[in-house]
Formats: structure tokens, sequence, C-alpha cells
RNA sequence: GGGCGGGUGGCGGAAUUGGCAGACGCGCUAGAUUUAGGAUCUAGUUCCCGUAAGGGAGUGGGGGUUCAAGUCCCCCCUCGCCCACCA
């Protein structure tokens, strides 16, 4: 048994003991650190750093890093110097849970995580810089994410501002619009309640435009964007002033993306929270519209996203006058209307606009017919809400909608009635956190001073270490609080006694800024090194998953656009090129532990090595779809490695040094061209199917035809894809390594053409036969060639020949009668 | 309800953007090798009829444009993701 063993292993690629070679030659020889200060040609390629949770590395990392790493290996095998780093975004509720739980300081489980993970991580093989590691829990990092804080505040970009907030009561924290997904907590999934507090808000709305504008100019995908635009939001409009009918000095602002419908606002709708309703609303509908007011307070976002809600709403008694018609109309209240986009108020326009249709259908409000595609009354049985043409509309009737919009705003401002406007979909991105675990707001609050921020030489506020957790919960006090000695300070003003703020910031602000501190992570006097970021970024290459569209990606954008409007960094988008990793799955359903379907990678790493795990998960479907795993699959990139094993051990001694067969030399070119092109643009796994072509081609070659090159090619080829393997063999092929410091093959254009070519016979359409033809003949002579195969004559036998095509190269189709 | 993607053999997936559908891999079948198994090598493998030569059908369904459609156009079914009363 242990024989037989020992002579399988000789004719079996030894994985361990070739990958744990070739992993510590290239830490030895310091091989894939770039010169930072004096790059060559520059490629900064980065990957969303991870999370150190308890867990191994799963699946969903190993397909973020490992494909990535292939692409940066191409990369440098073209000549460039790459930097490629990677660290942790170590934040974070779930180490402040894990906290809680086992009694063991975020800190301590923390490190240990990220000890655990970095060793998993020099299993991949990658050229990580680890000499850039980042650690946004080390105080060493965290006092310039305060400091980013500093900045945005001086530019009043960072304020504080009570209002009704997402509010997570398992986790005991505020949330940012981003973090609520159908109403619920995006981490527990606990239905999120509304609650008015004091919170601190990055001014991101302020950017809402850039953000749009900036995205017409980088390399993302337009899904990416498209999310991106949509959550940003953006609506134009008007801002309409009407005048309530008992009091004309007072006015109702409204919002709207369609003035040309103004002669059809039938009536008006305030938002339950609008701080209107209780001026305007008469004495016997007060009862109702307070019992109205106080149900909606309490529905949560679950019920009000519920689908078909009915639509309800009260009527407060009051009424509004439509600057247009001058007649009176009603204003309610109702649900349906947010007050937390546009001016919280709408004219509605029950003619024109579903909501507002159905609505008025139930409270039997009266419908006006104001737009319709011809201009001529269609009657008011459906909803008509195209823009069309105007009608019953005074001056502006038979005019075109888009025309009307345009007059009706510019009239409105100039009877100062109401102006042209904008409006966005996008919020102010809540940062508060009433957690522990996270970078402290640099802020400090004193009687006589008011809110001071701290002065960037205090820096960093340090998270106190000796605080119990597990006291902390359920105390209505955020955990800071709880710490008397982080809490009384000296304001940095006056220097009499100030509290600190005892929130801490959402973890998205430690990584909106990251891969600025990569460059040189232990830079000592500020944020970056600003030569480094100024050769290295922005960053080329992003790969990350699609689920932070609206969340980290917009943030970090963000924080950069403000940085640069500071005059701090000469670019103003992160990341010029995007490309999202697809989802692994089990059984076509998400890995996750609950779901008991999880892969573990280093079961398959132990069996057959970090080159073929990595390769597998390329080969196994498009890189930005994803695919299923499946525990079989593997062992096709298993074989296929071992075939090229068995290959270059049986070509020591080579008879030929470069390549003279005709036909080995075009595939041999073509791969070239085909792997360098696939590889490029993320297709891995048609550019594995293409090593793999070429090698079945050189197992049925004539063997005395294999050169060197055949064999170098295919080896370099496949250098970025098994760069533990490939290192191996090329020392086998006489070199010395490392074959990173090679240049992948160049093809030749002279070898992609051929003197034959296999066209293809089609009769009317249908393929009859194939033949072999010189590549320059004319269509006369294919069309010859073609018509005298006697498969042809069968089919053409008897009958005209009506029409032909010929495309050169390819096929020739005969029409026949 | 809106926006964006998808639907191709037993399976994962390929198809110079309109030009031989099913590359490559898994699985399966047969043969070689082997004491046997495994491994390896060779051949085959969309489906239907046929021993074969050959013929027919075929990319979710239906219609259309074209010499030629997985690819373009129209209608429908279906799955996935994102946003969901955004005025």
């Amino acid at each position: 048994m242990q024989e037989s063993k020992v002579q399988e292993d000789a004719q079996h690629y030894p994985h361990e003991q070739v990958e744990k070679k070739w992993r510590a030659y290239w830490q030895d020889h310091q091989l894939h650190k770039p010169d930072l200060d004096n790059p060559g040609d520059k490629l900064y390629t980065l990957v969303m750093f991870s999370y150190p949770s308890g867990d191994k590395l799963h699946c969903g990392h190993w397909y973020n890093f490992g494909p990535t790493d292939t692409w940066a290996r191409y990369h440098r095998l073209q000549g460039k110097d790459v930097f490629e780093p990677m660290g942790f975004d170590a934040f974070g509720l779930p180490a402040e849970n894990y906290a809680i739980q086992h009694g063991i300081h975020p800190h301590e489980s923390t490190q240990a995580n990220i000890n655990y993970m970095r060793k998993q991580l020099r299993e991949i093989g990658a050229m990580y810089d680890w000499r850039n590691e980042v650690d946004t829990s080390d105080p060493e990092y965290y006092q310039w994410t305060q400091w980013i804080f500093l900045q945005l505040y001086h530019m009043g970009l960072a304020y504080k501002k009570k209002s009704p907030v997402n509010w997570c009561p398992s986790c005991e924290t505020v949330l940012a619009n981003e973090q609520v997904i159908d109403g619920k907590c995006e981490r527990c999934d606990t239905p999120v309640v509304k609650k008015n507090l004091e919170q601190w808000f990055f001014k991101i709305t302020e950017y809402a435009e850039e953000l749009l504008e900036g995205l017409d100019r980088i390399d993302w995908p337009e899904k990416t964007k498209a999310m991106q635009r949509h959550w940003i939001g953006k609506s134009v409009g008007a801002e309409i002033l009407f005048p309530l009918a008992a009091n004309e000095e007072q006015t109702i602002r409204a919002f709207t993306t369609r003035p040309d419908t103004i002669f059809g606002a039938t009536y008006m709708v305030l938002a339950p929270e609008h701080p209107l309703v209780e001026d305007i609303t008469t004495e016997e509908q007060q009862d109702l519209v307070r019992d109205y007011v106080e149900k909606a307070d309490k529905t949560s976002d679950i019920e009000r996203l519920a689908e078909d809600r009915e639509k309800t709403g009260v009527f407060t008694g009051a009424y509004a006058i439509n600057p247009f018609t001058e007649e009176k109309i009603p204003i309610w209240i109702a649900d349906y209307v947010l007050y937390t986009y546009g001016t919280g108020a709408i004219m509605a326009v029950p003619a024109h606009d579903e909501r507002d249709y159905e609505f008025a259908q139930t409270y039997q409000l009266s419908i006006r017919e104001v737009i319709s595609p011809d201009g001529e009354s269609h009657g008011t049985d459906q909803c008509y809400t195209d823009y069309g043409m105007l009608l019953n509309s005074g001056e502006y009737s038979g005019m075109a909608s888009q025309e009307a919009i345009k007059r009706i705003a510019e009239d409105c401002e100039a009877r100062d009635i109401g102006r042209a406007s904008v409006q966005y979909r996008l919020r102010d991105w809540l940062i508060s956190r009433q957690r522990y675990w996270g970078a402290p707001i640099p802020i400090v609050y004193c009687d006589k001073c008011g809110t001071v921020p701290v002065p960037e030489d205090h820096l960093p506020v340090e998270l106190p270490r000796d605080l119990d957790l597990r006291n902390t919960r359920g105390t209505g006090v955020a955990p800071l609080g709880h710490s008397d000695e982080f809490v009384n300070t000296s304001c940095p003003e006056c220097g009499g006694t100030a509290r600190r703020e005892i929130d801490t910031m959402d973890t998205f602000v430690d990584s909106s800024w990251y891969f600025l501190r990569y460059v040189d992570a232990h830079y000592a006097d500020g944020p970056w090194n600003p030569n480094r970021v100024s050769t290295w970024l922005p960053v080329d290459q992003y790969v990350g998953g699609a689920e932070h569209a609206t969340m980290h990606l917009l943030y970090a954008r963000f924080v950069i656009k403000a940085l640069h409007d500071k005059g701090l960094l000469d670019f103003d988008e992160p990341f010029t090129r995007l490309v999202h990793q697809g989802v692994i799955t089990k059984d076509g359903a998400k890995m996750s532990k609950s779901r008991g379907n999880t892969v573990s990678p280093d079961e398959f790493i132990e069996q057959y090595g970090s080159d073929i795990f990595r390769m597998y998960l390329m080969f196994m479907g498009p890189y930005e779809e994803g695919g299923d795993w499946s525990d079989k699959g593997i062992v096709g990139i298993d074989r296929f490695v071992n075939r090229i094993w068995r290959l270059v051990q049986s070509f020591s001694e080579f008879t030929k040094e470069t390549c003279e067969d005709d036909t080995l030399l075009h595939i041999m070119h073509s791969t070239i061209k085909q792997v360098r092109e696939d590889t490029e643009s993320f297709k891995f796994n048609t550019a594995l199917s293409r090593i793999m072509e070429y090698v079945n081609t050189l197992y049925k070659a004539d063997e005395t035809e294999i050169a060197r090159e055949n064999l170098e090619t295919l080896v370099l080829l496949l250098a970025p894809f098994a760069p533990h393997f490939t290192e191996e063999l090329w020392e086998m092929l006489g070199h010395s390594p490392s074959i990173f410091e090679q240049r992948i093959p160049e093809y030749a254009e002279q070898y992609l053409q051929r003197s034959t070519v296999d066209m293809v016979v089609q009769v009317n359409g249908k393929v009859r036969d194939t033949f072999d033809i010189a590549a320059d003949s004319s269509e006369e002579e294919i069309k010859q060639a073609a018509m005298s195969l006697e498969k042809i004559q069968n089919y053409i036998d008897g009958k005209d020949v009506v029409k032909t095509i010929v495309i050169p190269g390819r096929l020739i189709n005969l029409v026949v009668k």
C-alpha cells in the first residue's frame, strides 16, 4: 500500500512541497515588493479588504483574491510595477458582539483573527506587499480617520442634527439609510424603528451632482453606475408656493417634476410629520388628524413598505389656493407623502399621477384632466401619466408638456411664487454609531464653548481599554459613556471641564480612505504619504463584491471628492476601473453557515494545492457571474495540471529550440493572442480553456516537432494562474527563478494567418459540406471549388443557383431554386 | 410597480457580435494498459430515426426581418438582482 503510494507520487505533481518552496523563495527574495517611491510603469491593483472574523477564509474571499492576483501577475509579466496590498477592516459590530458573548476584549479577538487570516492569506500565494498592511482598528490608523472627520468638519461637511433616524433595537445603534434593507437591519435582520435623535452626519448630499457627473468618467460596470445614479435619484422640476386660503401670507412649498400639470392640482397632501400640520388643522378635524399622525408615527417602515397597501389619509379642514387656477383646494395629510423627500408636501394631480389618482378615488376628490396625447379631452376613467399636450390650462392650453414645464417654472419665478428646482433622493450619511468598536468621533462638548473639535495634535482620541462591554448593554447609554476616564476631559479651547462625544464612527468611514494609506501604511507625518499618493493613486483596478454599490463605493467617492476640494488630493475619483466578482453558490444557493452549505477552501487546498483551487474557481464560469461549486469539477483542473507536469518532465531534452511546424506555430500564436486578451479582460474561464486546448494539441503532436519554445510559452501563459506550479516548471526547463521576472510571450501576426482555410458550404443556409482552399482564393475560385464538390452536386443538380454569398475564410452559401 | 441582467446537452459553461451551435471541463460509453482497483492513454458522447451511409429536429414559447438568427425586431412565459408610494 505504502509502496504503491510512493510510485504514484512520482507521477503526480507534488503540490505541497512545491508551493511551500516557492512561497519561501518569494519571501526570501523580497520578490513582489515594488519600489514605491520610484516605480516604473505602475499598476495599483486592489481588492476590497476583508473583515477579520473568527472564520477562516471562505470561498468568497478566495474568489475575490485569487483571480485578482492572477490579473495582477499577468501585468507583472508585462513589466508593470504592480502594487497589491492587503489589510483588515478591523472595526465593527461582530467583533464587539463576540467580545460581549465571550468576555474577550474586541482588540484581543480581532488581533487573533488577523494573525490567523494573515497566515491563510499567504497560502494564496498572491503578491501582497505585507510591508504596507493596514489595520483600521490600530490607533496608528484611526487617528487619521479622526483627522479626516475633522477636515470634513472644518469644511462644513460634518454636522450634528436631531432628526428621525433608523434605530436597530438589537444592535442598539442607529444605521445609515444605506444599511437598512427592506426596513430591516442589514446585519441582524431586526426591524428598524424610527427614533428622534441627535446624530452626526456627513453632508454627502452636497456632492450629489459631482457624484453623478464623475460616473461618466470612470470605467465601472454599467449596472453599478446605474445603481448609484438611482440611489442619488436626481429629479428636475419646480417648487411652487401655495398660499393658505385662511392666511395668504403663509404658504406651503410643494415640489413637483410636472409643473405642466399645475392646472390639475385639485388638492394638496402634507406628510404627517410636516410641521405645518399642527398650525393649519381646523378645530373640527383636530382629533382625526392627531390620531392619524400618531398612528403614522408608530407605523414601522416594514408596514409602510408593505405591498398593495391601501392609501390612507385625513382632511385637515384647511384649504390652499392653487396659484394658477386660483381655486380653493383642500389640504390633506397622508403617509404616502414622505417627509424626507422634496419638501414633504405635494400638489396632488389625480388625473396624471397614479398615487394621487388612487387617493382621489378613495376619498372622492375631484379629478381634472389637463394633459392628453393630442390636447383633446379623453376623460378621467384612466390616469394618464405620460407627457402630452395641455388642455384646461388657461393660456398654456395647447402647449406640449416639455415646453409647459419650462414656461410654468419661469412664470412662477417671475410671479415670485416658486422656482425651478432639483431634488435628490440621496440623504446625508449618518455616521454616528452607539457602539464601542469603532473610531471615536473627535468632538468635545464644553458648557462654555459648545461643540469643539479635538485639535489635530491631540489625536488619536483613543478607545479606553478597561471597559467591560457586558455592563453597557441595554442601559440606553452608548458604551463609551460608561467610561468616566474617557468622557471627562478638558475643553481644548477654554481648558474648562468638558465631555467627549461618546459615539463612534460608522466603519464605512474607515474604509473610505484606506487605499490612500496603503502606499505607505506606517507614514507618521500625515494620513498618507503625499508623494506616493500622487505617484500611485488613483487605484487602477479595484475588485470587490457588487453589494457595496451604494455603500462603500459611494462613500469612498464622496470622501475623496471632499479631500480633493480641500486641495489635499490631485484626483477626485478613487477607482479608475472596477470589476465585481460574482458569487460562488453551492447547490444554487448562496453559501452560508445557517444553510450549512459552505465549502471550506482548506480541505481542497490540502488535497490539490492553492494553484489548482484558484484555477478551478476561475474555470467554473465567467468571473463577474460566479458559479455553482461542484466538488467533482476540480479534478478536471487537477488532471490538467498533471498533464502539463508529465509533459514538461518528458521533455528534459529537446530536439528543437524553436518551433518549426506550421500548424503548431499557428496554434501557439493564436493561443497567446486569446489567452492574453481573455486574461486582460477578466475572462479567466476561457483563457484557461485556451491553454487546455493548447495542451491537448501538444499531446497529439508529433513529439519530435515539439520545441522548447512550445513548452516555455505554455508555462509563461499559465504563470499568472498557477504561480507556484509554473515557477517549478520554469526551473525544470533549466531557468533560474523567478518566472515573474520574465515577459509574457507576444504573438506574431504572420502566424495567425494560415495558407489554407477550412470553408463551410451551405446550400439554402444548411451546412452540406466543408473543404480546404488557399486563403487568398478569389470568390470565383471558392464558388467553383464549392460547386464541384460531389455532395454539393447532389443538392444543386438541375437547379438554378440564384445567389451566392461568400464570406472569405468562413463559408459560402449557395441559394438555389 | 420601476430599473437592470439572465434562460443554450445529463451538468458547469463556449460561440470574431449576424456566418459550421455545443469550444473547454465534469459525467458517461467503449477500447488499450493493469493481477485487480485507481491512475493514465485513445476514441466517442445535443436529441430523434437508421447497423451504417445518411436524414430530420434543435439555443424558454410564439411570430417577424435576412441568403444566413443563440445573436436583430415584436409579443408572451420564466428566473435572478437592485430600488421600491421619491411627487
